[in-house]
Formats: structure tokens, sequence, C-alpha cells
RNA sequence: GCCCCCAUCGUCUAGUGGCCCAGGACGAAGCCCUCUCAAGGCUUAAACCGGGAUUCGAAUUCCCGUGGGGGCACCA
């Protein structure tokens, strides 16, 4: 491969829970690293402070590892290109900030936060388009020198030239044309110091020498602005891709608190902190996230690695894609199927455990093989697998009665199946499923209705595994047991 | 209001002027298999937003609408 090697990042602000957008910006920036021999970063934007929610850099480093998107540089891990916190990178933007003024690129801006606001009303009044004035933009140099040497608060602005237009090209959408004048002269540098995103982001990829920017499209605003500060550098542009954004399932509008609460009682999430104890594998949501957005042919059920081979970002695509959760349930299914055994059983075991179920291994090795292709998620076991754990099962009287009968019946059936069993050494499935067909044929009766009591005589569910094979691994004493139980329930009736 | 982006089956997408009466996947419907539920196999329905223009020829190029999305902070 001829390619240049990568270096992409994934820059979140700690300021809520990873979701899904974030993922899937993090994969494509991982896949494209891998792809071309190169490294993937982790950059935290912490620089509004007020917005920092404690615990938010740490679920973001969690979820990233656990997706399987290790990264090779980042707060955590160091890196040749650190700090990876913004916080922690202050005075190389304030050297930054300063090297923009000294070129006349940008300038202190003293206007007051009250002052911005009501200009900002005026011009809505007048119907204008909100914009800063301009007020500090052509101050005499001695004024702002004698207004900073006062301590007077202040923020660094960035200068955007009056005529002219901003050409600014994207990977996915080509140049991208913009007219100087719809620009603003955004502030760069707060008054308590530290940058903003156009700024920090600038100098921070540039430092970090990235060479592709794959971010969300709503920067698509501020792209104009970013292209000029890099330029006012002098620096080299990176690749500039911006991904669309996610839709909620109806595809009207982007997801919101309402949509993520109702996915939940679903059984669906937005955030990757939530999937695990939804039952979801990794494998499965990356390759649900990494189909939204990126245009494979065919054969797209792949895990990242299978990915890596398969990327570019010339198959990315840039229209807004709605969520579809079925599409998650599929691709957490199919990847389950190809887990192995060992790797399946040990995937499943904390969802019994979680229930409060003794879970011992050799049976759970036994289970996989039964239940493996009706699991869409992992706590599915529970629902599949649980009766294999438990001392006794408790069936609903009434889906004991097989379908056309009556309790006497269905007890004479079961009293029936019991001393076939009994008379048995073993319960091997190969043993028994002959044995008790036979039973059916000469007594005229059906198979689901002698199948269907015996099911819920010993599994206490109308749905389960295979029945002859899970009576093999539950043993010959408990069956016997649980057979006896329903007898039981079914006399009383 | 202004600016920007997007536009193929319900959804995710393939398609870069003739290979397309548009292909795949999810979902849906039907059939087969079957001890329940799944899985698996087979089959069916289902789309180029509208109007102009360019061209021998347009899903594919251009323009205008329309619809959807995003942005217009000392937030990212």
């Amino acid at each position: 491969m001829s390619i240049k090697p990568a270096r992409t990042r994934f820059a979140p602000s700690p300021t809520g829970h990873l979701h899904l957008g974030g993922a899937r910006t993090a994969l494509y920036a991982y896949l494209l690293a891998k792809k071309t021999g190169g490294q993937f970063i982790l950059r935290i934007e912490d620089t509004d402070t007020k917005r920092t929610v404690p615990g938010a850099e740490q679920e973001i480093m969690d979820g990233l590892r656990w997706l399987g998107l290790e990264y090779d540089e980042g707060p955590d891990l160091g890196g040749q290109h650190g700090p990876y916190r913004q916080t922690e990178r202050r005075e190389i933007y304030q050297r930054h900030a300063k090297i923009l003024v000294e070129r006349g690129h940008a300038y202190p801006c003293f206007c007051t936060p009250d002052q911005l606001e009501k200009v900002r009303q005026e011009q809505m009044k007048r119907k204008e388009n909100p914009h800063y004035d301009g007020t500090c933009r052509n101050l005499a140099p001695d004024e702002t020198a004698k207004r900073i040497a006062d301590g007077e608060p202040h923020t660094i602005r960035f200068k955007i030239p009056h005529d002219g237009v901003t050409v600014a090209h994207d990977h996915l959408r080509g140049d991208i044309v913009t007219e100087n004048k719809q620009l603003n002269d955004q502030v760069i540098l707060k008054t308590d110091g530290l940058p903003t995103y156009h700024l920090a982001a600038m100098v921070d990829d540039h430092e970090m020498q990235i060479t592709h920017v794959m971010r969300g499209s709503e920067w698509l605003g501020t792209f104009p602005l970013h292209v000029n500060i890099v330029r006012a550098f002098g620096w080299d542009e990176p690749t500039w891709i911006h991904l669309s954004v996610f839709l909620k399932p109806s595809g009207k509008g982007k997801m919101s608190k309402r949509e993520a609460a109702a996915a939940m009682k679903d059984g669906y999430s937005i955030f990757i902190k939530d999937m695990q104890e939804l039952g979801f594998t990794p494998e499965g949501v990356m390759n649900w996230c990494a189909l939204m957005g990126w245009g494979v042919a065919e054969d797209d059920v792949m895990t990242v690695g299978q990915m890596i081979d398969r990327f570019s970002i010339d198959s990315l695509t840039p229209s807004p894609a709605a969520i579809n959760f079925q599409k998650l349930d599929h691709f957490n299914a199919t990847h389950i199927r190809l887990f192995t055994t060992e790797d399946l059983a040990a995937r499943i075991k904390p969802y019994f455990t979680r229930e409060g179920l003794l879970v011992k291994d050799d049976v759970l090795l036994k289970i996989i093989p039964l239940i493996r292709e009706r699991l869409t998620t992992l706590d599915d076991c529970i629902s599949f697998g649980a009766f294999f754990f438990k001392e006794d099962v408790t069936p609903n009287s009434e889906d004991l009665i097989a379908k056309g009968l009556d309790a006497r019946q269905s007890a004479d059936i079961a009293r029936r199946v019991y001393q076939i069993l009994e008379a048995q050494p073993d319960i091997s499935h190969e043993r028994c499923e002959p044995l008790l067909r036979a039973y059916v044929e000469e007594s005229g009766l059906n198979v689901n209705q002698v199948f269907g009591i015996l099911r819920v005589a010993i599994t206490g569910q109308k749905v389960s595994p295979p029945l002859f094979e899970s009576m093999e691994i539950i043993g010959r004493d408990v069956c016997l047991r649980r057979v006896q139980n329903a007898i039981g329930i079914l006399e009383k009736l």
C-alpha cells in the first residue's frame, strides 16, 4: 500500500455521554488511521469548564475501549504530542493567539457580554443577522495597549476580511464557497484565557499533526472560519471530512432527549454506556453504526478488523441517516452467531449472574449451541436459558394443559411420559426422543400436545430451546422431579 | 429572517452518461423445513422528490422549485 499513514483524532468535549454519533466519528477516524498504518488519537476538548461533566471523560475512554477503538495517544496514555487535554494546553493557545494578533489576523476585544447582547437584540429588531459589530476591530494600538495594561478584561477575536469569499474544501462535498461578509469576527480566546473551539482545535490539529479531520456536519457553519484561521497561520490544511448527523428513526429531526427516552423503553439506546447492559455487543454496535453513512455494496456483516480492509473515505456518504434500531438487532444477532462457543459463554455469563443465578461452567458450555441462534441480545439468554440453572421451575398451570385437552387428560399424558422416562437409565436425546415419538404415535395424540406438556413441565415456559437436548443437559433426576411436580399441579386442577 | 448542507424502495445504501424496465441489506408478506421459538432456504411487494436545460441518450451533469437537516455564543 502506497498510502501515507494518516493521523486522525476523536476530539469530544466531556459534557455528556458518549453517543452513537460520536462513536461513529471515532470509528471512521480509527479505521482510516489503521487502514493507512497511522495513529488514532483521543483528545479531550474541555475548554468550556462550566459545561464539563465529572466522569464524562472516563466514560468516553471506557466507551471507546469497549467498542474496541483503542487509541494510540490520549490523556491516560500520553504520547509525543501531549498533553491531550485542552485545559492543560493553555499556554500553547495563548502563544498562538498572540501570533495572530501580531500578524494582524486577530485583535483584542473589550466588549462585555452585556454590550454584545444589547447589540444583538438591536440587530434582531432591525431584522439584521446577528453579528459582531466590529467595535474593537479598529481600536488605536495605544488605546488597546493601555486598556490591557490597566487590566481590563478582554477577549481575542479573529479578523475576517470584509470582502471576497472563502473557499473551503470538504472531501465529501467539494468546495464550499462562502462570502466573507457572511462570516463573523469570532472570539478565539476567552476572557478566562482559555481558547474557544475555533482556535483550540485548529492549533491542536496542527500541533498533533492531524492529517484528516473528521467531525460532525454541525461544524460546516464555522468551517470557513476554521479554514481562515489555519491559513492565517500559514499551515497546511488537513483533509476535511464533515460527517452527516443521525436523525431519529422517523427521519424527522435529530435525536432528542425524548427520543432517547422512548428508545430506552423499547430496549434500545443511543448512548454507548447503555449498550452492554441492554445486551448489545461491540461487534453489533460497530457494524450497525458503520453502515449508516458508509456505502458498502455487499457482504455487510463485518468486524472492526474486517472494516479496516474495506474502509475508504471515498465511500462515505454526505446525507443524513435515520437511526434504525431493528437493524441493530439484526447485526447484534448475526455477530452473536459468529462467536465461538467459549467466547459466547464468557459474554453471557454475567447476565445470568446478574439475575442471581449460579452458573455451572460445564452446563453453560453445553447450552450455547442450543440457544445461540435464538439470541438477539445477550440478555436474551435469560429467557431462553435461566431454567437450566434453577433448582425448580414453576409452570403456569394453564400452560400445562395441552391444546384440545383438559387437565385430567393432560395429567394422564404427563404420568405416562413420566413412566417412560423413569424406565430409562439415562435421558439422552437419542434415547428419549424416539421413545416419546412412538408414544405419540400409538396414543393418537400429536407431537405438539405431548411435547408441549413436557416442555412446560421441564422448562416452565412455552417457548424454549430444543426439548430433548435440554432435558439431556438438565439430567434424569431433575427432569423426573419436574415432571412429577407438573403432574401434581395438574391433579390439583 | 439569513447562511450552509443534503435528496434512489418504509430505513441504511449500490449506482459516477448507455451494462439500470435500478442491485444489496434490514424490515414486511408468502412458502419450505420444524417438538415451541429461532436459525436456515426459496419467492414476492417496495424507490430514482417536481419542473426545466444539456445530450443521440440522464438516477447519474447544470438551473429553478419543493422537502429535510444543520448553523447564525466569551458552547463545543
